[in-house]
DNA sequence: CCTACCGATCGGTAGG
DNA sequence: CCTACCGATCGGTAGG
């Protein structure tokens, strides 16, 4: 039950994922073998699966806990803040996580694809409560008039979403410029979903 | 050196690499084995290699031609067309694209990176086209003033190519409503760049 | 386009 | 975490 950090096969366990993470960001799922990452964290391809139960284990943890995260840093925004001010919130905390570990990122964005059923179908709700926050902001946004009352809500959705996906491409690990790509991207966003004549200070 | 559509090798050859990008768009390059593809066109696996060199190049075709469409589509807008107009007939006819084949535009702006180091450079160099076009094109509107003078170029290239990447998910294909598609990506993403006392008739 | 096949590599396991 | 191994599958080829 103890799962300190101080624990040997769980920090083990750690580095493995961390390992598979990278080369699945490098070279997808099915271009990563066992024994890519085995070689990765100096062990014989066998030993792996005294740390995990399969490939795709690998593959369903990194995913899973990292669309988690993703979850968890837009429902824990205050919901009575202004919608647009909220939005850019999550368009920040999104960049944020994003450069922690753009091929985290990658992964979790992506290589949900290769999962099988009971576990893409699990991680794809996840995903759907990701879209549904930036789905109901903006719709809420142009409730309250903080965007345009003519905006189609389903592509305004897709264009933030667009843009944040392909942050993974151009955000560098650990940049130390990436609040300010978020405030610059969240920025530009914001412009293009508020009415004309409220749109500066 | 007859290559009319009524040549048979010829038609073989493109019906292999049409079920080829249907698989690469499902379940990438890696996961797709040429037996797959085999299977797909009805054929022994070893029958492929009498119209195809091998596995890397199938990709490579449909990646480096898939790509030549996408730059040639914008490369052949009137440069005299004001900046902001000519951006919003680059991304109308991105989605255009997109919506006649969503997996091939999957393979060509993600699978790029399977390809060996040559053809791979030839290939970035093509993308490299494709990004500079809306870099420049987004520069010029600044500088007409059509769009926003303290817009960020790096920054609103970015947020456009995202969204741009991201049409493949959401377009079906041969959906009626593209048109309708490319013309709201267009509205939403060029009233993020537009100055503020500009934007609505 | 088929038959028949190659060496290499795959995910995974038994038994320690 | 290692030794030793399994059956399956991989991209590709010789010879027709």
């Amino acid at each position: 039950m103890s799962t300190s950090e101080s624990d040997p096969a769980v920090a083990t366990r750690e580095t493995i994922l961390a390992a598979a993470t990278a080369l699945f960001g490098d070279l997808d799922y099915p271009g990563t073998s066992i024994r890519d990452i085995a070689r990765a964290v100096d062990m014989l391809p066998g030993s792996i699966y005294a740390y995990i139960d399969s490939k795709e284990a690998i593959l369903y943890t990194i995913v899973s806990t990292g669309i988690e995260q993703f979850v968890a840093a837009v429902e824990s925004l205050d919901p009575a803040t202004a919608p647009d001010e909220r939005l850019e919130q999550a368009i920040r905390a999104h960049v944020d996580i994003v450069a922690e570990n753009p091929q985290r990122a990658l992964v979790v964005f992506h290589q949900w694809r290769y999962l099988g059923d009971e576990s893409r179908a699990k991680v794809i709700t996840a995903r759907r409560r990701y879209e549904e926050f930036f789905r109901a902001t903006i719709g809420e946004g142009i409730k309250t008039q903080a965007f345009r009352s003519d905006l189609d809500v389903r592509y305004a959705t897709l264009t933030v979403l667009g843009a944040l996906n392909w942050t993974p491409e151009w955000v560098h690990a650990d940049d130390p410029a990436s609040a300010d790509s978020g405030r610059k991207l969240a920025d530009i966003l914001l412009a293009g979903l508020r009415p004309v004549d409220e749109d500066t200070p």
